[in-house]
Formats: structure tokens, C-alpha cells, sequence
DNA sequence: CCATAAGTGCTAAAAAATTAGCGGTAAGGA
DNA sequence: TCCTTACCGCTAATTTTTTAGCACTTATGG
């Protein structure tokens, strides 16, 4: 028996609750199609049912089949989520991070992207007086 | 046996490394120091030589101890990170994650902050040009 | 209204992850 | 030098994760 149960997920868990924050909502098949050494569906309708036990996601019929959902919001886990990277690689920082990105070769960061964050900053600063 | 090697690593695994990145260099006893349900260093030595084996860390002698750092570069692991979280999360939008980030009241973002990212967007709007 | 297909949950087995016991080695101090 | 302490890795056991088999239910279309 666990003395705590662990905060984290396991692997194939938080595999499958991106995949549910990817699609908002998704359906066993649907997830099936995007998990990497794709199991069968029964194998994954264990891990909904358990993730369903710990509260993590929500389910839902709809005609024949379920639909399943994250019970915590999208803003919330993607806050945490956020978060998260930034303690972990950028200690702590926003700027960091959006300085790595912009470095970052793959990330073809295009003008109306940067006049878009141009526009979010002007604003919090803006907001801050 | 397995088919394929995962890509994605266990969850003691992947702790491990985070404190790992945090750190960038680290010994056996500050590893346990920051793990969740704190196992014996014993269990700890036996992941990171998992990890060795795997490639993701590497060991070093210092004194007496042995010191593990990360295997890539913490730059190559942050934009992997951040790459991910956006794409769960944030549908690949740097802004969506800025302007989430900027919203979220834990963040707790400065002037000074505010003040270095509207630098680091206007060179990169310059060098755009 | 029957046959089929699509989807489900239970259960138990297999595989992987996680852990600790223990004996060994080497450093440091009495 | 000898004892104690700090660390190490090996090995094997335990616990968790992950998986699939199978029997059951329910829409659907022929």
C-alpha cells in the first residue's frame, strides 16, 4: 500500500491528460491515435478509470461512447504547467524563457507574433501604474 | 521486453533530472534532499545509474562523492521544455503563454520584468527587420 | 427483430519502476 | 595504524504501472 499517494502522474497518465488538454475533450479512440506505442483501447480505459478515481478527469456519454475531459481548467493546469518549466529551466523567469524562445532556431517566431507581445506588454505595463 | 525504449522517462526519472537542470551539477544526498517521498539514497544511486545508462546524466568524481549533471545542455532541455508546454497548452503560441503567464496572479511580474521583456521584444522585432 | 459492430468494465497477468539490504572501499581523525 | 564514517554498487524483492482477454451491453441497419 502507498503511504502517500504521489502528487505526480505516471507516465502513461500525464501522456493521456495532454492529450485530453491538447483536445479539450476526447474519446478512447481518439486518444489511442495519439499515444506513442499505442496500447489497446482496453488498456487505456483502465488508465481513464483511475485517472477518473484521482479526480483528474471527468467523463461524459455521448451517443454510444464517452467523452472524456480534465476536471481541472485548461488555464489552470496550463498556469502550472507554465510554471513549472519556468522554476525548473528558468529560474523563475518569464523573460528567460521568452529570450530562450526567441533564440530558439525551430521557433519561427513571425512579426505578428512579436507585435502581438509587443501589444501584451505595452498593456501590462500600462496596467501596472 | 520491451519493443521500443520509451522516450519519455519514469516519474522518479524525470524528478530526478529536474532536480537535476535546477541544479545543473548535483550529489546523491541533494538530490534526496528535494525528492517527494524521499527514498533511500540507495534507490537514488540505482536511478541515476539507469539515467548513465540511458544517456541523460553523467557522473563525475568530486572527493569522496560522485556528482551527476544533466547529459544535454540545459539550454537544448529548457527549449524542448517550453516547446512542449507550449504545444499542450498554449496551441504553440508564445503570446498565448506570455499573456497567460502576465494574467496569473501568483506570477508576481515586476517592472523590471515588464521593462526587460519589452527590450527583448523590440531587438527582436529589429533583428527581424 | 435479429445480427453485427462499437464500445464498455472487470479481472488478472505481465512488465516496468521503485525500493532497500548489505557488503565493500576509501577517507579522515584519534 | 586502526576505527569510524560516508559513499558506493550489486542484487533481489516489492510495488506500481501497464497491458490485454473476455463477456456483457447497446445502438444500428438489413
Amino acid at each position: 500500500m502507498r503511504k502517500t499517494p504521489d502528487r505526480d502522474l505516471s507516465r502513461r497518465e500525464r501522456q493521456i491528460m495532454n492529450v485530453l488538454y491538447r483536445h479539450e475533450t476526447a474519446s478512447v479512440a481518439e486518444i489511442a491515435a495519439e499515444l506513442p506505442n499505442t496500447p489497446t483501447d482496453s488498456a487505456i480505459r483502465t488508465h481513464l478509470k483511475i485517472l477518473e478515481a484521482k479526480g483528474q478527469v471527468k467523463r461524459q456519454r455521448q451517443g454510444r461512447k464517452h467523452v472524456y475531459r480534465p476536471a481541472t481548467s485548461r488555464t489552470r493546469a496550463a498556469r502550472a504547467a507554465l510554471t513549472g518549466v519556468l522554476g525548473t529551466f528558468f529560474d523563475g523567469s518569464l523573460g528567460d524563457a521568452v529570450a530562450a524562445h526567441l533564440a530558439d532556431p525551430q521557433s519561427r517566431i513571425d512579426s505578428d507574433e512579436l507585435e502581438r507581445l509587443r501589444k501584451l506588454i505595452r498593456d501590462a505595463e500600462k496596467a501596472a501604474k
